[in-house]
DNA sequence: GCCCAGGTATAAA
DNA sequence: TTTATACATGGG
């Protein structure tokens, strides 16, 4: 990865590809808009960019050298190299190739963990464009207000909400799930930072912890929050995907990647739906 | 109206 | 330990 910090923002120089389509769309985060020139624009740690893409020529305008080394290099994962993740895992599942190759440029976003906690947690039994009605008004409703926007609001905010304070979310019965993780975290009961590093079975106990989040959640809010790249969801997908399209694949088979694999599987078999149903 | 949405808590087999 | 149902809401 190469990078210049000019006046306009960084310009990167990347080896691998980087489709912003692919990655901001694919339900892995839900803060991000697309503009009418194919760019994107969106806030983390309360600061707006708007991101260009030319295959491996990537701009983040609006930025500067110090936020470009605190957020941005390790948000966007840019020190990762995806052509080397794929071939790590084709070498190591060769079944997965079709799926490797049907969706270019896809990377792992390392959010903020309470941001990825708690977005999903609203994702269960809910849609994307609804999942991100419910984001925008958390944030409009509880976030810091900016130049360009609102930033995501702290835990510490949100367990301060009463549920009256959280009825205009229309978040439904997962109103009741935000307060009782924005309580765990803000209350240090759970310490989200710990599971850089923490084992993988413990940071799944802890998580589950927290009311409303099972399996599916806690293993998002480590892949895409924690940036635990070995974090694998299993959803209803998931699940017909590895034992039809890919003929009884199992999680283990996938290594310290199985988190990036996960991403294409999901992809493909929503690409190819008709293969996927039992 | 009906069905579903990258689930989870709860109560029953 | 596994299997069914309710859960709030809104877009198709």
């Amino acid at each position: 990865m190469e990078y210049k910090i000019t006046e306009r923002g960084a310009e990167i120089k990347l080896n691998d590809v980087f489709n912003l389509k692919n990655t901001f769309d694919c339900g892995q985060c839900f803060r991000w808009t697309e503009n009418n020139d194919g760019s994107y624009s969106g806030i983390v740690k309360g600061k707006y960019v708007r991101v260009l893409s030319d295959n491996c020529n990537i701009i983040i305008e609006g930025t500067n050298e110090e936020d470009f080394h605190n957020i941005w290099k390790s948000y966007f994962d840019l020190d990762n190299d995806y052509n080397e993740i794929r071939k790590e895992i084709s070498e190591l599942c060769p079944k997965l190739v079709c799926a490797l190759e049907s969706m270019d440029g896809i990377r792992i976003l390392a959010q903020e963990p309470w941001e990825a906690l708690c977005s999903f947690i609203i994702s269960q039994n809910n849609n994307i464009p609804r999942i991100k009605g419910i984001v925008t008004r958390l944030c409009e409703g509880f976030g810091e207000k900016g130049e360009n926007g609102y930033s995501f609001p702290s835990a510490e905010r949100i367990a301060q909400c009463s549920t009256e304070e959280l009825a205009p979310l229309r978040a439904g019965f997962r109103a009741a799930y935000i307060s009782d993780a924005a309580r765990k975290i803000s209350e240090r009961k759970i310490v989200l930072e710990d599971m850089y590093t923490m084992p993988m079975d413990e940071c799944r106990k802890k998580l589950m912890e927290i009311k409303g989040v099972g399996p599916k959640v806690a293993e998002c809010t480590l892949l895409y929050g924690l940036h635990r790249l070995d974090a694998f969801p299993v959803d209803v997908w998931m699940k017909k995907a590895l034992s039809t399209l890919f003929s009884g694949l199992r999680a283990e088979e996938l290594g310290r990647y199985a988190g990036v694999a996960q991403q294409y599987i999901f992809h493909y078999s929503r690409l190819n739906p008709e293969n996927v149903s039992i």
